[in-house]
DNA sequence: TGGGCTCACGTAAGCGTTTACGAAACGAGA
DNA sequence: TCTCGTTTCGTAAACGCTTACGTGAGCCCA
């Protein structure tokens, strides 16, 4: 006597033996199939439903040919920016029959490493990189598996891809502090987080100095930190060292922009009388911190992803294949006009 | 003329052929499996390489009946507690040969369809619960699918878990509280946001009432919002509307403490001379607020959460399946002594 | 009444693996 | 030299589905 695997799953050959119909019937009536007569289809489903029966994706996949999952990769699963992003993906295909499968990839090791084995190879109908930077040669690779490729928070070759236009972001929070009368304006920037280079922080510095170019101002101080917080706190303490400190901040992120405030605030420096800081994002919690920003609709960018990657499965080629979705500047308390005593305290 | 449908893969039948072997041979090779010299494994090993060749997954699980797979179920991929979980979870499967399959039950509506679809059903060996609250019937249709399941950040019946002591958690804000001399100390915990009770803030409130029992205070103000930030801007406001506010206020959550503390602040009051805030998380914003906090663990308890599964999954029953990881204060700025006059400024 | 169509369903051939079982080859002990 | 045990490998039967193709049954219209 063999032990069964499995003890508890029957399959459809029972399915079909109870219902005493061929096995072929009951796949159709299942899969939604033409070829059978509604009242077959309505007595199979039930039967199905009573007996709590569930059609194996995994064989149901290996017969189609199709896995009906799409990998989902991102350099941190816990850092907001992809944890929404990845919120929005899930949303996007939710209703989809297609699942997720989550690889994060840390570390440059790991990030080697997924490219060498490919582990969602064979595994998935789809890949949605997040914001992933990636050399030709991983390029290459990715092309190897065969799969529709999207980026999301970037670009990738031809790829389809969504994302912002970075260079109007770091224009819109420069913009704001030129507009309030500022004429010493600094950068927290970031750069150097991967080892390939990110698109994101060249693009917005480009803004923030297109900017001052445009409304002759000197070019400014720029200081590069991780995109952190604790960045931010290093940034501004090193702006605040200067001999003659800024009056306005443009900061890479929201987390960059709450490192500098606490700067701020244990330095005593009133904010935005004597400093004025603006932040990218729109955090979650950037409303906790009076923080003006440059809103990025990441939810949003995770969403239109998992629609594009939905799209294409379903239909081929996407219709519009670059989406570019619009920030906006969401006014707060951290920035006001020119101080009037330069340095000096209010 | 058939077309392929994927024309790029080559299957074992393919790799067999060129290596002069047979399919079985080369699944042995493959797999690990004993039975084949170390010379024509080798062989194949390095064929399959040239070839860039990959077993199947979903051929080889259908094959071997099981998937590799484990489902994470979350209510909320975005935000810090999950994703930290999710992080966790993820390290903790990397380097086993596991999959992490994601869903997301946001609200009560897909987390009921969630439990009548089973989406997850025969496709994962086992599924993890991310602080989710599950009610008996739940619980029920869940084991009808016949996997492992494992309950991250609380506790589901017999099943293993990984959480924390929420009752000692309470208790240690509480006490730093007390500890400074406090005597009004108010709590703003969080109940409802789930129709089933979540047992977190139960768990935390009593830690909370018992300490002030034990210090002969008396029974305290305890007001409930939501356990996001917008919760704690009202539920501080609330506070600081009573005829004699509290001077301590004890947070269910960092996030209800970050509002807390935005409402001080734009209320004009001092902190932490005219009102003590202490929250429970460590959320990794929490330094940028200077918030006193209660530590809890989270990435941990989802990286022991990993571990389990996958223990179960090797070798069965797992050796401890019940963890509780410890709690632990980490005092910052929001705390301080009692304010010598209460009410007043500074 | 019969020829052709449509519809509902069954038969069986895959899909790409794993693995039980058996066969061949080889070495060793007697 | 014969026998027995190992080791290495091949054969073929699953695994649980999907789907191309075939077969009747029923229907319509001439």
């Amino acid at each position: 006597m063999t032990v069964a695997k499995r003890p508890v799953a029957l399959n459809m050959t029972d399915l079909a033996e109870r219902a005493g119909v061929s096995i072929a019937t009951v796949s159709r009536a299942l899969s939604g199939a033409s070829g059978v007569s509604e009242e077959t289809r309505r007595k199979i489903r039930m039967l199905a439903d009573d007996l709590s029966y569930a059609v194996s994706p995994d064989a149901a996949r290996l017969a189609r040919g199709s896995s009906g999952r799409v990998a989902v990769v991102t350099p941190d699963v816990a850092h907001w920016f992809y944890a929404s992003m990845l919120d929005g993906i899930v949303t996007g295909l939710r209703g989809t029959d297609l699942d997720v499968l989550l690889y994060e990839v840390k570390e440059e090791r790991e990030r080697r490493r997924f490219f060498e084995e490919l582990p969602a190879r064979r595994q998935v109908d789809a890949l949605i990189l997040v914001a992933l930077p990636i050399s030709d040669d991983e390029r290459r690779r990715l092309d190897l598996m065969g799969v529709t490729v999207v980026m999301a928070g970037g670009t990738l070759g031809d790829h389809p891809h969504v994302r912002i236009d970075d260079v109007e972001a770091g224009r819109q929070a420069t913009a704001q502090l030129v507009r309030a009368g500022h004429t010493r304006i600094a950068m927290i920037n970031s750069t150097g987080t991967w080892s390939l280079e990110y698109a994101a922080p060249s693009a917005r510095l480009k803004g923030f100095t297109t900017v001052l170019e445009e409304a002759g101002l000197p070019a400014s101080m720029v200081v590069n930190r991780h995109w952190g917080s604790h960045g931010g706190v290093e940034g501004m303490s090193e702006l605040l060292s200067l001999p003659e400190p800024p009056t306005g901040v443009v900061a890479f992120s929201d987390e960059v922009a709450f490192g500098a405030l606490r700067t701020l605030r244990r330095a005593g420096v009133a904010v935005p009388h004597t400093m004025s800081v603006v932040g990218i994002d729109d955090h979650h919690l950037a409303d906790m911190f009076d923080l003006t920003t440059v809103r990025q609709p990441v939810t949003e960018q995770g969403l239109v992803a998992g629609q594009l990657v939905h799209g294409i499965l379903q239909e081929g080629e996407p219709a519009a294949p670059h989406v570019v979705l619009p920030t906006q500047v969401v006014v707060r308390g951290t920035t006001g006009p020119l101080p009037s005593l330069p340095g000096g305290p209010n």
